[in-house]
DNA sequence: TATTGTTATACTCTATAACTATA
DNA sequence: TATAGTTATAGAGTATAACAATA
C-alpha cells in the first residue's frame, strides 16, 4: 500500500530522531496516553488519578507514601491526587492506630465500580491499539520494557 | 540473589497496573527520561528543545509548522521552543520568499557544534540504560514500537 | 476561506523547600 | 533524628481560542 504523503514527509523530518529508542518509546506511549484520556474523561478520571484508584482497590489500607512510592510519585503531588478521589467519594483516609502520623487508604463500595469501569476501558483502549501486536509479540514488549526500568536500578 | 525488601513492596503495590502495557511503557521511558534531562541539563537543552534542534539540524530550512507537525506539537507551543534556541543563538528564524507567513528554520553553526555534542550524550543516556539488551531486543523492541504508532494510524 | 505564526490562558505533571505531628 | 502527610511554589508539557498577515 502506498503510504500517504502526509506519511512520507513525516518520517523524512523526524527521521534524526528515530535512531532514538527514548523518541520512539515516548511516541508509543503518546499513542496510548492520548486515547486513554479519551475514554477516562467521562468517568471524572486522569491517567494518575486512574492508577492510584486502582491501586488503592487492589491493595486496601495502602499508605500515601507507599502509594507514592509505587507509582513514583512525590508524596507532595500525591496529596492531590488523594484529594481528587476522596472529594469524589471514591476513598476514604483512615487513621493508622498503630502510627499515628500515618494514613491508611480504602476505596469506598463506588470507587472499586468506577474503577472496575476504568480498567475495562484501559482494556478496551489496548486492544484497540495494540491489535497490531500478536500475544507473542506483547509479552516479548512486556519483557523488554521491564528490562529497561530494572536497567536502571543500577545507577 | 534475594531482591531486597524494597523492591518486593514495590513489585507487590503496582502489580494491578503491570498488566497493562501503556503503565510498562510510561516507567520505561521515564527510566531514560530522567537521566536524559540531567546529561541535557549542562547544556541548557531539555528534551523538547533538544528534539526541535536535532530536526533543524537535520532539516535546514524547516518550517516552524512542519517541525511542530513532525514533533507532534502544538504550533502555538512550538513559539516558546523556538524562542528558547534562537535566544541561545542555536538557530534562526528567516522569511520564506515564497510564502511570506512562513518562516523557514537554521541552525548555526554553534547550534551544530551543539546539537553534536547532544547526540553524543543521547547515545550515551542508551549505551547506559539498554546495556541490557542485545543488538537484536533493540531492533525487536525498536519494530514493535513503531507497529504501536502506527496502529494509531486508523483511528 | 484556509494557513502560518503568534499571544493569552488554563490545566496537568513534576520538583523542591519548609512545615506539623508524630515516631 | 527520621518519617508521614501537607502546603506553597515554580518549571515544564500540553490544550484551546482568538488574532494579524498572508495565501
Amino acid at each position: 500500500m502506498e503510504p500517504s504523503k502526509k506519511s512520507e514527509q513525516f518520517i523524512a523530518a523526524d527521521a534524526g530522531l528515530r535512531r532514538f529508542l527514548g523518541y520512539r518509546l515516548k511516541r508509543a506511549y503518546n499513542t496510548l496516553r492520548s486515547d486513554m484520556l479519551v475514554r477516562l474523561e467521562p468517568l471524572g478520571l486522569r491517567i494518575t488519578t486512574f492508577s492510584a484508584l486502582l491501586l488503592i482497590v487492589h491493595n486496601p489500607g495502602l499508605r500515601q507514601s507507599a502509594l507514592a512510592s509505587a507509582l513514583d510519585i512525590k508524596t507532595s503531588n500525591m496529596v492531590a491526587i488523594i484529594d481528587d478521589l476522596e472529594s469524589r467519594g471514591w476513598i476514604k483516609r483512615k487513621p493508622v492506630p498503630t502510627d499515628r502520623r500515618a494514613l491508611a487508604l480504602f476505596a469506598t463500595a463506588v470507587g472499586k465500580s468506577t474503577c472496575k469501569k476504568a480498567e475495562a476501558l484501559a482494556f478496551e483502549n489496548e486492544e484497540t491499539l495494540l491489535n497490531n501486536l500478536t500475544d507473542a509479540e506483547l509479552n516479548t514488549l512486556s519483557t523488554l520494557l521491564e528490562k529497561i526500568e530494572s536497567s536502571a536500578e543500577k545507577l
